[in-house]
DNA sequence: TCGTTTGAATTAAACGTTTGTTTAGTTTTT
DNA sequence: AAAAACTAAACAAACGTTTAATTCAAACGA
């Protein structure tokens, strides 16, 4: 599915929306308004709203594997490793965070028509790697053995989108603001925080 | 506010629609035929759909102070009291996990005309109890210095609700289905995870 | 114990809006 | 001239809420 320079744009704006205001708490009068097209044109480029959501999500899922991949094979020791990986998933993640959010709410929608297959594939390719580094970290004698590392990745994205689905709260807490210094404390000190929580756990018990 | 038996049963099914195709996707004949009344019934009882919302999380959100407290209150050292308070917090959460999924989706949401009130001032006392016993672990010498405690709660949260969020993916990974093994996932391997994790945190660096 | 009164509970129907989508026509680009 | 891009208007369906009428249960005076 190729997308030209104003499909972009649309999906931009409907992002941005559905991140805020939810996909049935967004009309697609509000999307055409905001964007600056008419009402027609969502159903003429992408079928339907719903149509324009999957298109949406397959735009912002792809490649994830190539940089990943990128990711790992940098050189440096298993904690190095780990965290070259969580530093990647979390600016990844932040980056694409509008899309995440609509994926994380309307997954379990049952009513949504929706192909959630590249998320979930792309779930299942990151859990593989993770698996593989911790077991082989584990082998080499560097990591705890009484690790469950499907829990791993909750530990590291889960405390990402608690900060930001919370981050009014958070961000009155520790007295930032402004779009630039949230996404300084994201890429220092929350990135900090949770590799330290990662090699803390894969440190603490007996290897 | 007092809350009649029917209201109650209203809300119920309300925070359970609510929770699984949001409430925008929601409609109170969705409501009201599931519940097994007329639709008029909403407004006569609560004033209207958005107003039932702000009744549902006033129900939800009471008493938690009382019961943290209790829990804090209980013998033992700094890691076992650690304890409690994670096992306590996953357990107050999962009860409420629809509740806790509407405001996580909603709070951003600039339309809703809802009082969040309740939910941050129930953050505050939470946040101010963790950082207390920290602190006073901190000073005992048993808990390192170097700690963002500030991110403690996303990451005890962020790891409960990243799995619920996922459990789709989560369930099929770890080869758990039926609701009863859920719950018992989560009340027994998930909630040893998090307090590993966090003590594992908190006994790393340098005291 | 009776019929009557009273206020709350409940109902079906209608209200005006807003929803996503389509149509038929016009403009722009190739 | 053909194809693609774009528009205003209309569509039926669904939305939250209100209305006016009815049922129900408890309280009351005789």
């Amino acid at each position: 599915m190729e997308l030209n320079e104003k499909q972009v744009h649309i999906l931009k704006v409907a992002e941005k929306l559905f991140a805020e205001n939810g996909f049935d708490g967004t009309s697609v009068r509000q999307i055409a308004k905001e964007a600056g097209i008419n009402i027609a044109m969502i159903s003429y480029y992408f079928g339907s709203k719903e149509k324009m959501l999957d298109a949406l999500l397959f735009h912002r899922f792809a490649g994830f594997r190539k940089e990943m991949d990128k990711v790992m094979s940098e050189e440096g020791g298993y904690h190095e490793k780990i965290d070259h990986m969580i530093a990647f998933m979390i600016r990844r993640i932040h980056d694409n965070r509008r899309a995440y959010k609509v994926v994380n709410f309307e997954y379990s929608n049952p009513v949504r028509q929706v192909s959630f297959e590249r998320y979930i594939s792309q779930k299942i390719e990151n859990y593989k790697l993770v698996e593989t580094l911790i077991r082989n970290g584990q082998e080499a004698g560097v990591f705890a053995s009484d690790i469950n590392i499907a829990l791993i990745i909750p530990t590291v994205l889960g405390t990402y989108f608690h900060f930001y689905y919370n981050k009014k709260f958070f961000l009155a807490l520790l007295q930032i603001s402004g779009e630039d210094a949230i996404d300084d404390y994201v890429y220092t000190t929350l990135t900090a925080h949770i590799q330290q929580t990662v090699k803390a756990l894969l440190s603490s018990g007996s290897p």
